[in-house]
DNA sequence: ACAATTTCGCTACCAGTGGTAGCGATACCG
DNA sequence: CGGTATCGCTACCACTGGTAGCGAAATTGT
């Protein structure tokens, strides 16, 4: 009975359970001194850990941020209802993790490093949006490059804000961005 | 006739022009190597000019890609025609320049720099957003904050599609911006 | 022609930053 | 208790943005 292929429990110390207090104290350093601010010397020391521990388990800073970020939003949650409804819930959603303290920020600063990195691009891409692409896809039935404009105008608006003001879009401007967005993707392409 | 205030040629060797040579350098070595990987050293060196010459004249390498972009951009045309013909042409605008080589990249990286450094912030929203803001306010008479979403909505978008796929937004997809933007802002608020 | 002044290019340098190597200590399994 | 893998720690490296100070060049006024 012994699954060596998934439960097979090696010998040796086992890793302590870290990751919940590294996301934390990740979003917590990057709302108080911003993305650059955020070394990776201070994320281990706000976490109480040693920086050697984090990179055993995050090959860089954007693949931490970056996880850090998958944590934060979560699977899309299953949102019956109609068209309509199921997009303004992701808005709404999108929004919502986004204007959570140091989110924005974080998701901003590792999307432009991503610019420069055809790897960390890789990661972003594949643990990040890849997931979200597909479940819009299953529940909307659409192209993927709808899907991918859907995608570009709702978080890249909400960043751009963010990146701009350094605060999160206010209420009223996401109430007029969602009715922007439904009266173009309401109907199927 | 010396009109000191403005005019009074200095004594001393003069400044040579070597704005035009380092914002073509600046933009080339971003297009080549990334925000990241484009040094000022690099700058320097592929623009023919001592590193310590570029910072005599701007003082961060934040400021030097903010006008390197305002160079780039230029004034708003004047875009004589309806508002729908204006907003379109915004757009095609924004979209146009974030297109060339470099620009892209070279925005969002010091917009996500900016996100960090409130000083960086300050001189972008001073020397780049500014002006437009102020030149779609007049030619749209629409409140502030519309004209703020609707600047959102337009660079945000074109430059999440840019960070997230590392190529501009194909025609097309432009194209259905546009529409959804007019739809919105045709009338106004 | 000559001093004054300003900029130029250059080398050297500094404080951080992401990331790595190697150490003894520690926690777990058999 | 022996084997193994992880932990925290210190030290270290390559590189980056940015600065200081130097002699050389270019311009002005006398």
């Amino acid at each position: 009975m012994t699954r060596e292929t998934t439960s097979a429990k090696p010998p040796g110390r086992p890793r302590a359970g870290i990751d919940a207090v590294v996301f934390a104290a990740t979003l917590k350093t990057v709302h108080k001194l911003g993305y650059a601010g955020a070394t990776m010397d201070r994320i281990a020391a706000a976490a109480g850990v040693a920086k050697t521990t984090i990179y055993r388990r995050w090959p860089s800073k954007g693949a931490l941020i970056t996880d850090c970020l998958v944590d934060t939003f979560g699977p899309l949650p299953p949102m019956p209802g109609s068209r309509a409804e199921y997009l303004a819930a992701a808005i709404d959603l999108a929004a919502t993790k986004i204007s959570e303290p140091g989110v924005g920020a974080a998701f901003a600063g590792v999307f432009v490093d991503a610019v420069s990195d055809a790897g960390l691009r890789e990661i972003l891409s594949t643990r990040l949006q890849a997931p979200y692409l597909r479940a819009l896809q299953d529940a909307l039935g659409e192209p993927e490059d709808r899907i991918l404009l859907f995608v570009d105008i709702t978080v890249g608006t909400l960043l751009h804000r963010m990146g701009m003001t350094g605060a999160p879009m206010v209420e009223a401007d996401v109430a007029a961005l969602t009715e922007m967005i439904l009266r173009h993707f309401a109907e199927r392409a």
